[in-house]
Parts: structure tokens; C-alpha cells; sequence
DNA sequence: TAAAAACCTAGCGCGACTGTCGGATTTAAT
DNA sequence: ATTAAATCCGACAGTCGCGCTAGGTTTTTA
């Protein structure tokens, strides 16, 4: 399961997605009414996705959040490495943070890393093939 | 990621299904060695899988564990649900375990649960798709 | 009857998760 | 210059799950 920090990640960047593109940036405040996300809380997620590259900030009265990058080239899957680390389920199977499984006997003749290969690489299409364009127009045609 | 409870779960699994079909019960102590897991807590882990059905039990001297059905019948899927829950990311895309995301404002039009559940869909193929036999036919081919 | 096994309950240290609080700093508008 | 609106920063705290460990009870076979 997604931890809450990552559903709220979600749905703050899905937000500052549906915005129109050349609007000035969206006060925290805004963001958490819209989104639906404790304020203070907020704030700390917020702050990774800055430090992550995917937001930027404008300090001061008039200030607020903004995406970094056009929202056709930030996915789903950079929104969640960020705050809930790899998608592998075991960290042998990660490709951005590999790390052997301390107690495995034979990495290679595993087969249960065989199959959580499979499964990382399936959930990385997903996950990674859907930008934030995407979720809005997907949100906008069910409405 | 997956607990180490969970890989522990699955390394015991694949380890009585390496066994020869009409084998007498294997003892714990044996499963802790070979598949390289503390022998205690095996045993908290054990239990789990026999409540859930998976795995059954001979007490007594020569006890020991059984898988509960042929290994063909037991997929990857089926041991990580009983010590992991659900597969999916999100409790609203769960099949075994539905739930509506609390502060979720439109499930219908969420285009976060959109693309939740073709993950959860294809974890779900993989993880199910892949039983024990598999693992063990997979297992010796590589060796 | 003794040994070997599963079974049961309890607890414990640690870290992560989910927030909250109170301020300090920056910036734009007036 | 002032003021108000924002971000930024550090600390803290309650709760829970995870990863074990300990110690005993019961069952079964040789």
C-alpha cells in the first residue's frame, strides 16, 4: 500500500496540473483546500518534491508552488520515487536504488526474484508511461 | 517494498515446494535452516500460513509442515496477501479487500485510481500467475 | 516415559508514519 | 518603510507496525 504522504503527494501535483499553464504559482493554503490535505502536513511533502526537482517555489506574499517541468514529462512513477522510494518490491529488483537482498542464498537461480522483476517492470510501464497531462485529461473526460 | 516477513513467508513456501510431492512432514527447525530464516520467528510466520489455510500442521515428534495443496494450486500471490494484504497500492483498487479512500473526493472520475488499478491488475497477473510449481521449475533451470 | 515437535502468549526496541506547533525569513503590494 | 502574505525551518509527539526473542504448554511418536 501507498503510504498517505505519497496519496497526498498525488493529488497536490494533480492539482497544480490542472491549473492552467502559465498561471502564477498557488499558495500552499490553496493547495490543501483543493486537494484535501492537512496544511502543516502538506508543507513537508511539498518540501521533497521541491528538494526532488518536480516543484518549484516562489517565496513571499504572492508566492506558492508551481510544477518544474511541463506536466506531460512528470509521471506518476517520479512523483511516487520521490516520496515512497523505489517501486520494486524487493530492493534486489530496483533499478534506481538496487540493493541485494542481505539473506539471499543465489540472486541469479532466485525465482522469486524472477518474478518481482516482472512485477516492478510491469507497475514502471504503468506508473511511469502516465503523466500528469494524462491525469488530467482522464479526470476531465470522466467528469 | 515488501517486508522481510513476506520474503521469509515466500523462502519457506518455495522451500516446502521443492520437496518431493509425498514427503513426511518437515520439521521448522529444518525450514529456519535451509531457507535461512530465524527460527522463532518463522514459527509467528508459519501459524499465519497455516490459519490461512495455505500450509498444514502434524504435531508431536515427526511433525512437521505440509503444504496444504498441490504446488501447482499455490500461487506467489496467495502467500503474500495472507502476510501483506492486498496487492494494491491503494485500498479503493483492492478486489480482496475494498476499501473507499477516506478523504477521496470522486472515485469514479480519480484518475490517480485509474492508473492504481491497472497496476494493482497486473501485479495480480504476475503474482497469481506464478505458482509454486513454477517457481521450483524456474528454480532448477536456472541452477 | 522421554524426546521431539508444534503451539501459544507476551513483550520489547526501534523506526516510520502522520501529523502539530511555533516561529524565522522572504517578498510583493501599499 | 510597513505590513501582510507567503515559504521555510526545526523540533516534537503519539501511535503503530516490524522484526525479532523468551519461556512455557501441549501433542505425538519411539
Amino acid at each position: 500500500m501507498l503510504t498517505q504522504r505519497s496519496r497526498y503527494a498525488l493529488r497536490a501535483m494533480l492539482f497544480l496540473a490542472e491549473a492552467p499553464q502559465a498561471s502564477p504559482p498557488i499558495p500552499m493554503t490553496r493547495i490543501a483546500q483543493e486537494a484535501n490535505v492537512p496544511r502543516k502536513f502538506l508543507e513537508l511533502i511539498l518540501a521533497d518534491l521541491r528538494e526532488a526537482g518536480l516543484l518549484v517555489s516562489q517565496r513571499g506574499k504572492m508566492g506558492g508552488y508551481l510544477l518544474s517541468r511541463p506536466r506531460h514529462l512528470i509521471s506518476l512513477g517520479d512523483i511516487i520515487r520521490v516520496i515512497e522510494g523505489p517501486l520494486a518490491l524487493v530492493p534486489c529488483v530496483s533499478r534506481s536504488a538496487y540493493r541485494r537482498c542481505a539473506d539471499c542464498r543465489d540472486e541469479a537461480s532466485c525465482a522469486i526474484r524472477q518474478a518481482m522483476l516482472r512485477v516492478r517492470d510491469e507497475t514502471a510501464r504503468v506508473l511511469d508511461g502516465t503523466s500528469l497531462a494524462d491525469a488530467v485529461a482522464q479526470d476531465l473526460a470522466a467528469a
